[in-house]
DNA sequence: CGCGATTTGTGCACGCCTTCACAAGCGCCT
DNA sequence: AGGCGCTTGTGAAGGCGTGCACAAATCGCG
């Protein structure tokens, strides 16, 4: 059951000096496992830069805020590189993880909408660092166009189809107003791309096998404040360091 | 079962016109639910602005982008007024939401970090139209301390116990750097803020009763990049309009 | 060379969430 | 006034995810 792990994978020369399993289909990895790879990736890196070799299923899990138990369960879904009475090789796992993730590739990712939080993300460093590379921008806004934003120029909207084509852009971040979005995204469809970031708050209608995942500020913001009025609600229980908490909106209980 | 309905609630005198029920206690609400709450608000306040009095569970859970009957289980947790044969109550169903989210409160918010990140959210829209008051903005760089932001002063950070008081700030949005960022956030539990939205890509650590919610975008691209990644892989089922996509990163089948 | 300390990998049980399917209720039309 | 169609609200079942607890495995040391 580990005597897989011995198999250079064929395409995608990348000068991997670490032995990669074939990696290609992981159909059945949970959703749910998939979404906290990225957090233990990033732990890993911080890990790596402090000068560990090897972390425990415990250390890491605490560094990246979760269960051991969980994180044990994720990592052997994928395969498992660990040493029992040892831990995690961390230069190899986080290879491992990339590899799953499919980052090793520096995927190229086009960016719609350079208003306020377009300039944002175009100028985040994170994204860069974290395996991307943030190949095109576009606007619809003529005024716009050819402004140079962190080293690239501005395409109009019309010019979507080449660009992606031509840089080999399969993901897009969109962050149009809410009553651009959609038009956006059918065309970010129609050109091939498979999957989108949405920043603008809206629902997005795209066909079947086109993922899209939403960040809405404002959304976070009322699920904290549903937590916060309930804190309210129960005043009564007195909390460790409530000095400065003594609000006037206490309700009555 | 449907006569707890007319009560008015004692304080909170916020001239609300429908009748509310007490508001105060959902201590049960699963987590799932609240999360999908203000995605349910959003779409109410479409249907309200393009001229719906009514909506069945059926129209509101796709302009949600939810199941139907998800939509009714979750909105049967805090009460439920629809009306059999006929639907939701558009405007009733918004104030509902509204209460329990605790969003007619105008709650103030404090945002830490003006740098490229912080100035998109701080001119960003979407808070104030959707509840929510920036009250203040706080940097660590002295350079940045009296510029205005979108009708603001910036704050130094060390002005943040007077400022949160003074304002009433129970929820802040922390965008600063990694390394700032956990220092920055026991401050900000030491002043007494009990929820936090992160956009540092890094782990908090805060005493129970403080809520953290973390938005990394890096992360919401990698796990796009999984399952673009997996579909690559699959390579071999046509999709509908794929002229666009034959790449050359055909891996081998 | 063997033993103990340590850590991984996982079977199992529990709880949450989703989804189906249908009874109960409401309004409208005749 | 009565019946019919439509929609809500909910019981029940199934699936997914989490966390415990322990067997299996590996290293280091005497």
């Amino acid at each position: 059951m580990s005597d897989r792990q011995r198999e250079p994978y064929p395409s995608d020369g990348l000068g991997a000096s670490h032995p990669i399993p074939p990696t290609n289909a992981f159909p059945d990895l949970p959703e749910a496992t998939i979404a906290r790879l990225p957090e233990y990736l990033r732990a890993l890196h911080n890990l790596a830069d402090t000068g560990h070799d090897t972390v425990s299923s415990e250390g890491l899990a605490s560094v990246a805020g979760v269960n051991s138990a969980k994180l044990r369960k994720d990592l052997s879904h994928l395969g498992s590189y660990g040493t029992r009475g040892v831990g995690y090789d961390v230069a190899l796992l986080i290879e491992q993880i990339e590899t799953v993730l499919g980052l090793n590739q520096g995927r190229a990712v086009a960016l719609v909408g350079v208003g306020n939080l377009g300039h944002a993300l175009a100028n985040y460093g994170g994204f860069v660092s974290r395996g991307f590379r943030i190949a095109a921008l576009f606007d619809a806004d003529p005024a716009r166009v050819g402004e140079p934003v962190n080293g690239l120029a501005v395409h109009h909207i019309s010019e979507l189809a080449e660009v992606v084509a031509a840089e080999h852009i399969s993901i897009a971040v969109v962050a149009t107003p809410v009553a651009a979005a959609q038009l956006v995204v059918d065309d970010l469809v129609a050109c091939g791309v498979t999957s989108i970031l949405n920043f603008a708050p809206c629902v997005l209608s795209v066909p079947d096998g086109v993922d899209v995942r939403k960040v809405d500020l404002a959304i976070e913001l009322q699920i904290l404040s549903f937590h916060e009025h309930r804190k309210a609600s129960l005043t009564a229980l007195p909390s460790l360091n409530a000095t400065a908490v003594s609000d006037s909106e206490a309700v009555a209980t």
